[in-house]
DNA sequence: TTGAAAGCGCTAACAA
DNA sequence: TTGTTAGCGCTTTCAA
C-alpha cells in the first residue's frame, strides 16, 4: 500500500452509523480541502504535478472525511477496470484454491484483482457467470478448461480482452493456455506401472460426465495400456464429493469383485488416500499384493502411512503463469496474445508404486 | 436464467477477434432494432411494460450482435450494484471454501452476486481489500472475525452498507454477526474431556497470532481445565500450513517430552489426523492410551482409521446465514440491522474420546 | 501547477 | 407503450 493511500493510517472519520448516508464524493473533499475535485482526483490517483503543499491538504481532508473513491464512476469514465474474472468449477477439492493462490500471488504487485466466480462444473452456470462479469468489463479472464458452450466462446472472443484457459492443455484454446496435457497425464501414469510389471489394473474415478479433465486422464490411461496389449481389469466410479470414505468404499468393492487386481489408478489423491487406509487396515500389502497411484500430488497429505504415488497438477505454477500473461497484456494492450504454456510434470512413485 | 436472458441460447454473433472492437453499447443495440435506447434498456432489464413485438425485436438484435450491458454504466445510473464483498483470511484450509458455497447458495437465488477478497490474516491486507472492494460500492459486506484495524472498523461503519461478520461472536460486532463462541467451543470440549475421566492433557496448535479464533477456542480450553482444577500439561506450536506431517511431527515432539499425557487437544483437525495416523502407527492406543481431539469437522476426513472427535464450525450454516441477512437488508435497505445468529455445535465424540 | 468543460453508458423521472 | 432529458461521479482533454 502506498503512503498517500487514505486508509494507510487511522484518523478516518468514525461516523456514528446513523441513516444510511450519501456516500462522500469528490466533491465533497474538493470542498473540505479547497480544491478543484480535477486536482483532488489526481492526488488521490498518484497522477500529474500537483504541489506538495496541495497534496497534503487533499490527503488530510480525504482522511479526515473517509473518503472511499467510486471506482464505478472511475471505471466509466476512464474505461479502466482492475479486475480479472477467475472463473473456476469448485472450491471443494483443494486443488483450485491453490491456483488462487498462485494467481494472487502474482496480482498482488500489479493494480489488477482477482474475482472470482464458481460454475460447479456447469456449463450454463459458466455462461452465466460469464456473462455477469463481463457485464463488468474486466481487463482479463483466467477461466478452467477449454470445453465450453458456444456462447461462452463467442461471449470470450468477443469480449477484446485476454483470455487464458488454465488447467489443460489437449484442445483449441480461445487465446492463450497454460496447463498440463491430461491425456499425458494419464499415458505416463500407465506406463509407470507397466514398467513396474504390474498386470491387472484397476480405475477408481469419478463418475461426473462434466469434468474433462479427468476423463481425458482416463483415456490417456487407456491408451497406453492398450498400447502395451493390456486393457483396465475392472472399473469403480462415484458421484459427489471426494473424501476418504468414499476411496475406502470404492477401494472394497472393486477388490471384493475383482480380488485379482494388482494395481488401483484412482482419479485423486484424495480417494486414493482413502484407499491406502482400507488397505493398510485390512493386512493388504501395498505395493506388494496391490500398488497404487492417484493424482495432483495434494500437500496436505505428506503424512499419510505411506506415501502415495501421484502427479503434480502444478496447480500453484498454472495459477501464476496465467495472471503472469493477463498482467503483461494489461500493461500493453497492444501486444499479441496466444501463449501457449505447457508444464510437463513427472510421476511421483512414493511408496506405494513399485514391485517389491 | 430466464428465458430473456440474451445469453441463453446459441447465435451469438462469432465475430472473428480482429484488433479489439469497440464493446457495443445500448445504442448499437437500439440502432439495429429501430427501437430507443430506453426501451432497449428496459427489454434488457424487464423492467417496465414493453410490447411483445417490440421485445422480440430487441432480444433478437442484442443477441445477433453479442451485446454485453455494461454494469459499470447501470450501477452509476441506478447506484445499484448488485455485488456483495466476502472478505475471508484463507482458501488453504477447507474452512473457508465450504462458507463460500453457503453464501453461493443462498445468493444464486437472488439478483446478488459474492465477490471475494482474501487477507491472509493480515490486517493491513485486510484494510486494503476492503478499501478496495467498498470502492465498488457494493451492496453488502461478509467479513470473517470480530477483531480488525480501527480504519477498517471506521471505513465498514460509513459504508452504509449491510455489514455481516462471521465466523465468532465473541466480541462488539459492527452491525450483524453469525457464527459460534469459540470460547465456548474450547470450554464444551475441555468439559467433554474431563468427564471422560482424562488428566493429563496436551494442547497442539498454530503459532499464528493473529488467528483469533484459534486463540479464543485456547483461552475457553484452558478456562475450563482451571475450573476443574487442572491445566495444560504441555503445548506444542506449528507455523505455516496444517497438514498430516505437520499434526505427526507435533505429535511426536510432545509425547516423546511428555510420556505421560493422556490427551492431546489439536486446534484443529487436519494436525489432529495426522497424530491419529501417527499414534496408530506407533502403537499407542487410541482412546485408551491417549484420547484426542481436533476442531471443524472436516468432511473429508470420515474414513481416517478411527473418527475423530471434535466439534463442528457450522461453516456452511454460517455462509448461508450471513448470506441471508444480506439478501434481505438488499432487498428492503430500510430494514433495521444488527442481527446476532449465534449457532451451539455439539462435540462429536467419534472414537477417539472415551475412556474405554 | 491548476481548473473548466465534456462525456463515459446507462437509468430515473417525466412527458407524450 | 414509448421516448426525451438529465445526470450518476469520475477522468480526459484542453485551456489558463
Amino acid at each position: 500500500m502506498s503512503t498517500d493511500d487514505p486508509t494507510s493510517s487511522a484518523g478516518i472519520a468514525a461516523t456514528t452509523p446513523t441513516e444510511a448516508r450519501r456516500p462522500l464524493t469528490l466533491r465533497d473533499v474538493s470542498e473540505a480541502s479547497g480544491v478543484s475535485e480535477m486536482t483532488v482526483s489526481r492526488v488521490l490517483r498518484n497522477r500529474g504535478d500537483v504541489s506538495a503543499a496541495t497534496r497534503e491538504r487533499v490527503l488530510a481532508a480525504a482522511k479526515k472525511l473517509g473518503y472511499v473513491p467510486n471506482k464505478i464512476a472511475g471505471a466509466l469514465a476512464s474505461s479502466r477496470v482492475n479486475l480479472v474474472a477467475v472463473i473456476l468449477p469448485s472450491l471443494s477439492n483443494m486443488v483450485f484454491p491453490e491456483v488462487i493462490d498462485g494467481i494472487s500471488n502474482v496480482l498482488e504487485d500489479t493494480e489488477l484483482q482477482p474475482v472470482l466466480g464458481v460454475t460447479h462444473y456447469r456449463p450454463e452456470q459458466e455462461e452465466k457467470v460469464l456473462y455477469e462479469m463481463l457485464s463488468w468489463r474486466p481487463s482479463g479472464v483466467i477461466i478452467a478448461g477449454l470445453e465450453r458452450s458456444e456462447a461462452s466462446k463467442a461471449m470470450l472472443r468477443n469480449a477484446g480482452i485476454p483470455v487464458v484457459e488454465i488447467m489443460d492443455v489437449d484442445g483449441e484454446p480461445i487465446d492463450s493456455v497454460v496447463g498440463i496435457s491430461h491425456r499425458r497425464a494419464g499415458r505416463v501414469m500407465a506406463q509407470a506401472i507397466i514398467e513396474a510389471g504390474y498386470k491387472r489394473i484397476g480405475f477408481l474415478g469419478t463418475k461426473m460426465p462434466l469434468d474433462h479433465r479427468a476423463k481425458k486422464r482416463l483415456d490417456g490411461f487407456v491408451d497406453a495400456l492398450e498400447a502395451a496389449g493390456m486393457k483396465l481389469a475392472d472399473e469403480e466410479y462415484y458421484e459427489g464429493g471426494s473424501g476418504f470414505g468414499k476411496g475406502r468404499e470404492m477401494t472394497k468393492a472393486i477388490l471384493e469383485r475383482s480380488p485379482d487386481l494388482d494395481f488401483l489408478y484412482y482419479s485423486n489423491d484424495l480417494i486414493g488416500a482413502g484407499g491406502m487406509l482400507y488397505c493398510m487396515e485390512n493386512g493388504i500389502d501395498i505395493p506388494g499384493r496391490v500398488g497404487m497411484a492417484g493424482f495432483n500430488n495434494i500437500e496436505l497429505l505428506d503424512g499419510l502411512p505411506r506415501q502415495l504415488a501421484t502427479m503434480d497438477s502444478c496447480r500453484r505454477e498454472i495459477g501464476e503463469a496465467a495472471a503472469r500473461i493477463i498482467a503483461e497484456r494489461a500493461g500493453s494492450p497492444a501486444l499479441a496474445g496466444g501463449e501457449h504454456v505447457v508444464l510437463m510434470p513427472k510421476v511421483t512413485m512414493g511408496d506405494t508404486l513399485q514391485r517389491q
